[in-house]
DNA sequence: TATCTCTTTGAACGCCCATTCAACCAAATT
DNA sequence: AATTTGGTTGAATGGGCGTTCAAAGAGATA
């Protein structure tokens, strides 16, 4: 059961990924609100009505838009923190190392971002989304700093920690999407 | 000669300062895109074509607002500098203090700040203001940076440093505006 | 091959909103 | 008081864009 593999339903697929992939392209240069549906879908290959086909409207387009970012980040920060074995200092240098990585911390992914985050206080779909996305990454840097505290003797909360480093490595996404020079 | 106060000019200045009031509240509660010239107009008490006698077109107005608080930014900034004498160490803590203050760093305003953030890679406009700010508080930070570096014998960048305290303070804004309780 | 189902097309529709402007009013000037 | 200047009003205009949908195209099914 669930063969479901013809070539419909890979085509569809491919579809959805293109139209995203599109809007993606097209919020970074000119952000969501100038983003028009014949931009997408001309920009996928597609023509007019084909977004409201497979996303219903724009508004769910722009949500499934920012699930796939925020799903993306989330796999190769996971993927990151495993393969740096289990020194905790080495897990928050590969955290570090993924948030500043050339996927991750593209101009493209910034721009992004920032213009979803922008949306986020209006937008209860969005903050459900990065809320999410946050408290993962909160739990996840907060053991790590535990371990860090208790190794090094610390005594520090580690709640303040974690949000102070998300803190500043989000400060310094913004300083570098406003002027990307120092790298 | 230049008397120009009569009760007309003073009747202009009252409503340009109406407009861009309800101009940062609406954008701080709907953002720009959503913020029509009706509710700016309306919110200040007055009708619809307004916005274009004075302002010439949204974007003007958008422009003059965001001048608006970068002005008010700057101007809190350096009085509270001034304030705090001749210690560099004073000179940070006021600093802070500053950017964490209840005039600059109210849910309305952040949420202002970053909506026009979201949109500085688009509209040079907004870029130079922006630029000009950030640049202003880069030039006197360093300094007193310096200063603290001199004194306490240390040797690192001011450079950085700056620019680091600067992104840590904008990821807590950041941080803050998404989930305002830990204050 | 014929039929059915799912995807794509693109013209047409209608709403929303920035902008315009003629008419109006109030303050300044004479 | 009469005239000029400048700010305000709000209905009308026009363009842009999201959405709809009938028709066509392409894959599955029989």
């Amino acid at each position: 059961m669930m063969k479901r593999s013809n070539l419909r339903s890979e085509n569809k697929k491919n579809s959805n990924l293109k139209l995203i992939s599109s809007a993606i392209k097209n919020i970074s240069q000119k952000g969501i609100k100038e983003t028009t549906m014949h931009d997408v879908s001309h920009g996928a290959g597609l023509s007019q009505g084909i977004v409201n086909f497979h996303f219903k409207s724009k508004e769910f387009l722009l949500i499934e838009t920012l699930k796939f970012i925020s799903n993306e980040y989330l796999e190769t920060f996971q993927r990151n923190i495993i393969k740096s074995g289990s020194d905790p200092r080495k897990k928050i240098i590969s955290i570090i190392n993924n948030d500043f990585s050339k996927k991750i911390c593209s101009q493209d992914k910034m721009a992004v971002w920032f213009t979803f985050f922008s949306e986020v206080k209006f937008k209860p779909a969005y903050q459900q989304i990065c809320k999410e996305r946050d408290l993962y990454y909160q739990n996840i840097t907060q053991d790590i700093l535990r371990e860090l505290i208790i190794k090094e003797n610390n005594n520090i909360s580690e709640k303040n920690l974690s949000r102070g480093l998300q803190a500043l490595v989000m400060g310094l996404w913004l300083d570098q999407l406003e002027d990307p020079d120092t790298f």
